[in-house]
DNA sequence: GTCTATAGGCCGATAGAC
DNA sequence: GTCTATCGGCCTATAGAC
């Protein structure tokens, strides 16, 4: 591929400024506002430099990811080391700008090979070090998990990402029932209690259902959040 | 906007195929994919003939959306009268020629203001259907939720679309542990049992947490899953 | 390291003939 | 309804001068 071109050093100035530029040009634009000629034009400098650092547009997408998931990986791993990681980590999930600016690199990573390889190691070290944060939550407060803590990563990670993804799409129903029943969630697991309500929420009812036949019957008495 | 020029009908079967043409082009290639010439070339037709039928590329992307999501609308209404509408409508949500193909229109939607539209009128209108047939499971199976059905809904749909999203990319990993977690619970529920496992997970420990102070005690002893 | 020049291509959209 | 012809623009990427 990459035959006999000049170019650039991994540690130029130049190079961080286009990567920059990149970044802050897809988070406001999306990606495909990011072309060579864009680009340059926002950094101040001539289109045709971009190539001399990046072969293809490709290799300057898969710099920009991995830059940008370092730093947060790196902030994962602060948070993660926090009082209440739980709540900090979901609190911080919550960032748009974050969150937008990652919608474009899945878009992006649908179909380019390169830039898809890069989001998924991003991904799953991603989902080890919230992992890790939760299990060490539940050391923290005195709290034993029931369900494997993989499981509740992964439905933290998709509700905050569904509340996120909507939100910049104008929908808001039911957006905040989500966020009261997570942080009350939350509140009680930092508590050491459990959660006043059920994972997909029901307790049996008084009469036998008409279609299915209830295997047991199921303590209805559990304390009520104040 | 649409000066004076000519357009074909809403009706024609020209338009139809065209529309239908470029929701295959999208769900194979992406949506940058799908430019006038090369979806002209994949119906048999000349590029500039789409501007007959569409004054602009957004006006196609937006009948597309449209199409598809009332299909789909029709598809949930009809899966939500069965007798297990929970299982029927997760099943349904795992399906990726149909997810990729929304991730399609989430990217789209997120600069473009039409698309943008078009695609939060269909999530709304797709929540309201599934808390709907999630109500009307738990009125079916003698099941009395103590989490808001739009809570439920909304977490249903964010984790079915990240395992979706997830294995677009590659990324496995505690996708499994999530299918048989979800699986448990929506067969108890079916059954008017409690599910056996709690939201977000946790039991009290025996030994008082270092850095927090549990509020309350609770009981330990639950039914298991066989 | 940064520039000018340029090849070669695809794009959306319009005007007007048939 | 469908076509031909065409405008004006933006794109990636390369070659080679300074």
């Amino acid at each position: 591929m990459a035959k006999t071109r000049r170019r650039g050093t991994e540690h130029s100035a130049t190079r961080a400024l286009l990567i920059e530029t990149a970044e802050h040009l897809m988070r406001e634009e999306g990606y495909a506002a990011v072309t060579a000629r864009q680009l340059a034009s926002k950094a101040g400098l001539k289109s045709q430099l971009l190539h001399y650092y990046f072969e293809t547009m490709d290799d300057l997408f898969v710099a920009v990811i991995r830059r940008r998931g370092e730093k947060n990986l790196e902030r994962l791993v602060k948070l993660a080391g926090t009082e209440n990681p739980l709540q900090t980590i979901w609190q911080a999930s919550q960032d748009g700008e974050t969150a937008s600016l990652w919608m474009e690199f899945l878009a992006l990573a649908n179909h380019r090979k390169a830039v898809r390889e890069e989001v998924r190691r991003y991904i799953e070290q991603m989902r080890i070090v919230q992992m890790a944060a939760l299990v060490r939550h539940f050391e923290l407060h005195g709290v034993t998990s029931r369900v494997p803590a993989i499981v509740s990563t992964i439905f933290i990670t998709g509700v905050s990402s569904l509340l996120v993804r909507e939100s910049a799409l104008g929908v808001l129903i039911g957006h905040q029932e989500v966020r009261e029943f997570v942080d009350e969630c939350l509140r009680s697991l930092t508590e050491g209690r459990i959660p006043t309500v059920l994972s997909l929420g029901a307790e049996s009812a008084s009469s036998a259902p008409p279609a299915a036949k209830p295997k047991q019957e199921a303590k209805a008495e559990k304390h009520n959040a104040p």
